[in-house]
DNA sequence: TTGAAAGCGCTAACAC
DNA sequence: GTGTTAGCGCTTTCAA
């Protein structure tokens, strides 16, 4: 229930220290001139209290509050939770507290968390999503704070953080490539996505003339079809599959087992997003691209606290490196 | 970039409408005696300049920040985020906001970021999890803002929102009598479990003497095993399995389905969580029971605001209902 | 009907 | 060394 600790200020602290509020004040920040005494006592005063200063106050004077608002869209997301973890994560330590905006795809509610973080005086602004190439349906140009976009689309003069599709990608390919697939197809999602694009760009620049790619949905039915399509062909069946997500890719070696095809030893499969609940359930269990999205999001989090310390940033797209997770379903290294 | 557009304050709207910033004041929050011109005037002025009250100021007054804090270890749960998102949707409307600490199980971590809010002066804490049956490592007793619990372990006194897992299970089980299914086996998560202990409680309460229960693990793997036992076994085999879990029950489907059994037809399989994804992409779709975790959400903000505006609460357990989900895993009246 | 003044809890000049 | 004073942006008596 309600317990209520009455809150100490520091005008206790003060009048039980013997001093006056300023010299408390300026003994517990480590501020001003006295004896070694004074402070110690002071400092022992508030410790015994258990004083813990207001921030608001200190809010009101230093114009910093020590809080940043997260806006979201992604909900039910498992792209924007790291990304949120990572931020909370980066920011903790400096004392900064996160506030959670998830705004659908609503404007008006995207309007209304913003205003309510501006009233509050957050020092900085990151805006976040599920797709890189789809903005936020709220405004965030000419606001009094620093705003960075982490896996979300921005205008052209903020500051972006995405994850290295490209990268990424082609990392999954040449792991293909080297563990001696030659016959290498790529089944990914809508060409509509830009991670979709991005990532097929360079499969075919690892690949050459030799990479298909496959456009599809990003779901395990899709693989499924992919399968039975490139099964179903005249044409040399492919001896690795690179994925464009974690569910196409189960759904690939689930329809290759129904073929009785055995991954790895026939057929190579690499996925994407290292949604490890997933990676881990296909068997065997997936190699996939990790987006490293905490990472990401610890450092918008270094970025947001860098711009609310006034330091100037170069606008533009900063593109974070994905890593390959290797699992049991290429064989080779980590044959099974 | 950071755009820097200067905040308008209260003593700049008084100044350009030409009276006092208490006048102004009081103009703007509908208090205080003056000519309905004056009032229009302050207003008009105010919007003009696009006037936003610092909260900060108003919450050194008011003692209220309109600030929540929602501590979670679940950084990657597909629980905490519905809760979440609740909390938010709840609280958005009456201008509060949520401070979201991801504290991992580090009791350290637990420690600073409840020092931060506290220093921030949330106006109370709901504290979140991934499992009803243990606790975050941080003491929230004793603390001078009031404590929700939400779908976490809490002590006695605490106010507690939990799903009810029994009747959750309830309604699946005799969704699958009402079927007509006769044979019907409970496959779920570890005994150590209170959720897997409530559902296989609920369940044998239904069936009776005729309910069985396999206690394993929360995975996929597990329904495989689980269907090989079943299937190996000399017994009459189920008509009707109720998992304890979305991922038992996809492995239940797929174990399910290389037997050459047919689903619904032969076995109807229920499920438990309603995790879309996993829900949607098995084949057929899966029939499960939904937590409602939004709607816990939403019911925890209405509390923490209930309390932190000074009202009572009657401490102890709240279980809020679950729901099915029917999709097309069951037959019946969806049957495909 | 309006405004001057005090004060929320704290920090920072500037006296003493 | 320490205290007095002013002020962050706002609300709220209380006096005019």
């Amino acid at each position: 229930m309600v317990a209520v600790g009455e809150r100490i200020r520091l005008s206790d602290v003060a009048l039980r220290a013997g001093v006056s509020v300023a010299t408390a004040s300026k003994a517990l920040n480590g501020t001003g001139r006295m004896t070694p005494e004074t402070r110690q006592r002071v400092q022992r005063v508030a410790d015994e209290l258990g004083f813990r200063p207001n921030a608001m106050a200190r809010a009101l004077i230093s114009r910093r509050t020590f809080t940043v608002g997260l806006l979201t869209n992604d909900t039910y997301g498992r792209f924007t939770l790291p990304v949120m973890a990572g931020v909370s994560e980066a920011l903790v330590d400096e004392g900064v507290s996160v506030f959670l905006c998830s705004i659908e795809d609503d404007p008006a509610l995207g309007r209304v968390h913003l205003d309510a973080m501006l009233d509050k005086q957050v020092d900085g602004i990151i805006s976040t999503g599920k797709r890189i190439d789809k903005r936020l349906p709220v405004d965030l140009s000419g606001l009094p704070v620093p705003v960075v976009y982490a896996f979300t689309q921005a205008p052209d003069d903020a500051v972006t953080l995405v994850s290295d599709d490209a990268q990424g990608a082609r990392e999954a390919c040449q792991w293909l490539v080297g563990l001696g697939r030659t016959n290498i197809v790529h089944i990914t999602g809508p060409e509509t996505f830009v991670s979709a694009r991005d990532r097929a760009g360079a499969f075919r620049e690892v690949l050459g003339e030799r990479g298909r790619v496959l456009h599809g949905e990003w779901s395990e039915t899709w693989g499924h079809q992919a399968i039975a399509r490139l099964w179903d062909e005249k044409r040399a069946r492919p001896d690795g599959i690179f994925c464009g997500n974690d569910q196409i890719a189960r759904g690939v070696i689930d329809a290759l087992r129904e073929r009785g095809v055995q991954v790895p030893s026939d057929v190579s499969v690499v996925g994407f997003d290292n949604w490890e609940i997933l990676a881990a359930a296909t068997r065997p269990p997936l190699t996939s691209v990790d987006m490293n999205l905490k990472a990401l999001g610890r450092e918008a989090g270094r970025l947001i606290l860098a711009l609310s310390e006034g330091k100037q940033l170069e606008p533009g797209i900063r593109k974070l490196p994905c890593s390959l997770v290797v699992r049991q379903s290429c064989g080779g290294l980590t044959a099974d």
